[in-house]
Parts: structure tokens; C-alpha cells; sequence
DNA sequence: GTGAGTTTCTATACATGTAAAGAAAGTAGC
DNA sequence: GCTACTTTCTTTACATGTATAGAAACTCAC
């Protein structure tokens, strides 16, 4: 990897291709075309190049997603004024990074990489703990409890982008749906009670709600 | 795909492997040498088939996989005694799907494609669903609930064993150390308080202490 | 038996991520 | 200039999932 600030002349074949360069052409591609279009070997005939050079900036495709949410928080993650009762202030911030994880939809292949630590997320981060510690929980709690709060997050995204690609791509009945129809009803009633409602019920946006009861939770003294 | 019960006579070229045939085979492989060696030419070899016959039985390896994990929670996931209290209950069911799927560490491919809805999984969501009834929560309100605490449930999962396997594939710091690293304790003193501990922290295992806090503020009257 | 229809299986081919080997292009010391 | 060393880039190759085309093995209607 190159270290930007040497001290004396580079050593070595100099650069043609840069990491920012790679990250900016994956972004147009993934802008205009869709991460689907997104190749190394695309990527690299963009940028003039070779598939295997590009690893040489680039550890692997996954980290080159990784960068690419980073670059997309970066640009596009804005701290918004956030309310000063604590409690409040949590939920608006994890809201706000929900929203901004949301609205990419490529975005599962790189969440579940890691926690979601791009620069500018930390400061989401913060606003959560601080949140948390201000209601009275001690440090290391305020700690777990936004893991809490990051584990509902990144699981509603998650499985909600990714049942909405299977749907997108596949016509044939899900496996829910199988299940519901064979579902018997001296055994599992309340599912049978539930079952027409379920898909829409299923597909209505709950995240604030669930967010909510989580923090609700999180701050009741037990 | 065959149909179980024809009335007469099967039509077309017979069969010479199964579903059950290409799932129990792939188990094995599974288990004795790790999710990473199961790929189709393999499984077919195993079998004594070609990798393209498998897709006679079995819609794509994504399914394959959804399969291999409706199996083993037929086989291996018991119904425990629950408890009378119904918030209790939900708890506790909660807890020991997440249980059984964290067992399974390659799991993560597949946790992402639906809701875990597999028939023997079903049990657990009725008595999730019903316990938040019986808490006093409208059926739709409960089916929400539920949602919440499968996003939940996860998220942890899917989180946690990629960060697991990224770290045991992988010496290099995570973005996470780095962030920490260059933490600016000015903006951002909450993290830089605790940044020393986010490690041990976020390796502590808190799934139930989160789950018992959504369940309670599920549970809250708002 | 023959031909049509149906299902399963085989052979081949392709796109993709990436490992491995080594060539290319520079600096540093002499 | 020459050699050693370092970094970047190119070439080639491979494993993998799976699309496609068509062969194979059956039943059925006649």
C-alpha cells in the first residue's frame, strides 16, 4: 500500500492507477449501471488497466465495497440537527443512518463485512453512546446497547433488501409462503390466525417502531 | 421439479438422484469438511452425477444452502419447555432459535435470503407471536414485534460470525481499529473514553440482555 | 412398433474473482 | 553505467456458479 506522505522519492515502479482513481470509476459504474455491472475486469478496462492491478490498490472486491460505502457516507451521510432530549437524540441518529444505508441497495454484500466504522459514521457512533450514557447508563452498557441498537439495524436492512431482491429476480413461491399455505391451524394458531395478513403486514416499514421499543428497553432500569 | 404423489406412472427420463439424495450428500460434505469445500462440481462428483444434473433438483446453490438449513434445523432443533409467562416465553424462544442458528457458522450465506421460515422453525414464531398476544398487543402489532426481534436476531448473527470470520482470514487491522486509532477525543470524547474497551466490549456476547430490552419495550404501552 | 411429448442428464461454454509468476520501471549505492 | 532492491503492472491459469443446447430414457396414443 503507499504511503502518501514519503519522506524521500517513491521507490519502485511508479503508480499509473491510484486508489482514489479505482474508487471514484467503481462509483459511476455502480452510480449508472448498478453494483450488478460492477466487475474487476470492467472496472479495470474503465480505468485503462488490468483486472489484477486494480489488487494492488485494493485488497479484494469486498474492500472496494467497503470503500465505496465509506465514500458514500462520506458524501452523502449529513449530521442533522438532532434533538437535546438524549432519548430522542438515539433514535434520530440511528435513524438518520438508517435511511442513508437504505436507499443502497447494494449495500448488503459490504454490512455484513463489519460494523458499519467509516469515518464518518463514528460520529453517529458517538451520538448514540453519548445518548445513551446521558439517560444514566454506565460506559460499558451505553457500549452494548448500541450494538443492540446496530444488530436490529443492520438486520432490518439486511434481510429486508435482500427478501426484496429474491422477490425481484424469482417469481416462483418463497419458502414463507409455502410454509403459510400448508400452515395447520390446531397447531399454530395464531400464525393461522395472522397468515393472509402477514405479507403486508411484512411488508410495512417498522423500522422506527421496533427502534423505539428497543431503546425504550434498553433505558428501563431492569 | 418431481411431484411426490403422481397418479400415474412418471412421465419422462427417470431419476437416478434425488433431492433428498443431493441434500444428504451435501450435508455430509458440510460436516465433515466445512461449508467451503460444498461446491456443485464436488456435491456431483460425491453423488456420481454431473454438477449441471444437481440443477434438476435443486433450483440454484442458494437453495441449496436454504435446504441444507431447513434440515438441520428439522433435525436438531428440539422444543424446549417453555415458560408460563408469556414475556418470558417469547424470550426463550427467541433465544434458542438464535442458538441453534449460531451453531452453524456458515449460515450467514443463507440468513440473509428470507425470513427463517423453515416448517420446524415455525413452532418458535407462534409462540413468539402468541406470547406478545397474550402480553396484550394486537395480532398486527405482535407480527411487527416479531419482525423486530427476527432483525434483531439476525443481525447479531449475521454480524457477528462475519466479523469472526474476517478476523480469523485476515491479520490486517480492520477499518474499525483504524477509525478508533485516529479518533480526535475533541469531536468525538464518548468513543475516545471508551476505545480501549470497544474490543473486549464488542466481543462480550449480549444477545439476551438486547433481546430482553426490545421484548420489555415491545411490551411498554406507548 | 412409431412418433410425440416429457423429464432428466451430459457436454460445452462463459463470466467472475483471484492466485502465481514474472516483467517493467523506478531509486540507491557503488 | 551497473547491480540490487522495491513497487507496480501484465500474463496466464484456475475454481466456481450456471446458462445453453441437445442427448437419453422414459410414457402414451395410435
Amino acid at each position: 500500500m503507499p504511503q502518501p506522505s514519503a519522506p524521500r522519492k517513491a521507490l519502485g515502479r511508479p503508480p499509473r492507477i491510484s486508489r482514489e482513481e479505482v474508487i471514484e470509476t467503481a462509483r459511476r459504474i455502480v452510480d449508472t449501471e448498478g453494483v450488478g455491472r460492477l466487475t474487476m475486469r470492467r472496472l479495470a478496462m474503465e480505468i485503462g488497466s488490468t483486472a489484477m492491478a486494480l489488487y494492488h490498490h485494493v485488497r479484494n472486491k469486498e474492500e472496494l465495497l467497503v470503500l465505496l460505502l465509506d465514500d458514500y457516507a462520506a458524501r452523502t451521510l449529513q449530521r442533522p440537527e438532532l434533538p437535546a432530549q438524549p432519548r430522542e437524540r438515539i433514535v434520530v441518529a440511528a435513524a438518520t443512518i438508517h435511511e442513508a444505508l437504505a436507499a443502497c441497495p447494494w449495500i448488503v454484500e459490504v454490512l455484513t463485512a463489519d460494523d458499519l466504522m467509516s469515518t464518518s459514521a463514528l460520529w453517529f457512533v458517538e451520538q448514540i453512546v453519548d445518548g445513551l450514557v446521558e439517560c444514566g447508563l454506565p460506559p460499558e452498557r451505553a457500549v452494548h446497547g448500541y450494538r443492540a441498537i446496530w444488530y436490529y439495524t443492520a438486520g432490518e436492512i439486511v434481510v429486508r433488501t435482500t427478501a426484496a431482491r429474491r422477490r425481484t429476480d424469482d417469481d416462483r413461491p418463497t419458502y414463507r409462503e409455502r410454509a403459510f399455505a400448508e400452515l395447520d391451524p390446531s397447531e399454530l394458531p395464531r400464525l393461522a390466525q395472522v397468515a393472509d395478513h402477514w405479507a403486508p403486514l411484512t411488508a410495512e416499514d417498522t423500522y422506527l417502531e421496533g427502534l423505539r421499543a428497543l431503546v425504550d428497553g434498553l433505558l428501563t432500569p431492569r
